[in-house]
DNA sequence: GTTCTAGAAC
DNA sequence: GTTCTAGAAC
């Protein structure tokens, strides 16, 4: 059978066999996924006693990890000056992924402004953007404007300020923003016309 | 975060 | 007619 990995044109739900007196969609819950995924042997990259690596499961390049701190810290605006340590170890352990994975690569890690999953993590993601799961500008805007912050940035940040206070006003305009390759910023109007151009970029640190 | 799909855009 | 986007999901 065709192996269809995510993101591949996936069938409607054939009306399985469940006998279940309910067909309603867990609609509620679908944010806490990274808490289930974390805790999947099947899903782990790496664990030691203060982080969990996973690939994401809907990964929006060729190589997109996520490390998530097992300390339950929900979002940026829960970090405390505490945390630095723990911030440049995510930020240490995504960099030796990195290097696990393809060191010539290019590669940024970072924070989206407003996850839409609950549970901090890190975003360790290679710079071709070429992947099936990438679909929408939201996907695209996520990762290539000032939504999203390099780790570096947020540590900075978290030091100097002593907390992580990003100005939520700004950050809807950018999704919606017009698409932009974010190598040569030239535009485009729709995704498909973007996902061919940037294939002629070169991600490989030369 | 994703799926699904109406209707806009082409 | 087909491609593509964008909003609802109880």
């Amino acid at each position: 059978m065709a192996a269809s990995g995510p993101c591949g044109s996936k069938r409607k739900n054939e009306s399985s066999v469940e006998g279940s007196s309910s067909n309603k969609k867990p609609a509620f819950a679908w944010n806490k996924g990274l808490l289930a995924s974390m805790d999947d042997p099947e899903l782990q990259e790496y664990v030691d006693e203060r982080v969990v690596i996973i690939k994401d499961k809907y990964p929006k390049a060729k190589h997109h990890f996520l490390v998530l701190p097992k300390e339950n810290i929900p979002n940026l605006k829960s970090l405390k000056p505490s945390h630095l340590d723990l911030l440049k170890y995510l930020h240490k352990k995504g960099k030796e992924i990195i290097h696990r994975t393809d060191e010539t690569l290019k590669f940024r890690l970072g924070y989206h402004a407003i996850p839409s999953m609950s549970h901090l993590h890190l975003h360790v993601i290679s710079q071709d953007f070429d992947s099936p799961c990438l679909k929408n500008k939201k996907h695209w805007n996520s990762f290539t404007t000032e939504y999203f912050f390099d780790s570096k940035d947020i540590i900075n940040m978290l030091k100097d300020e002593g907390k992580v206070q990003l100005d939520s006003s700004k950050f809807q305009e950018m999704l919606k923003r017009n698409l932009r390759c974010h190598v040569c910023r030239k535009e485009f109007s729709t995704m498909p016309a973007l996902k061919t151009h940037i294939k002629v970029h070169n991600y490989r640190i030369t």
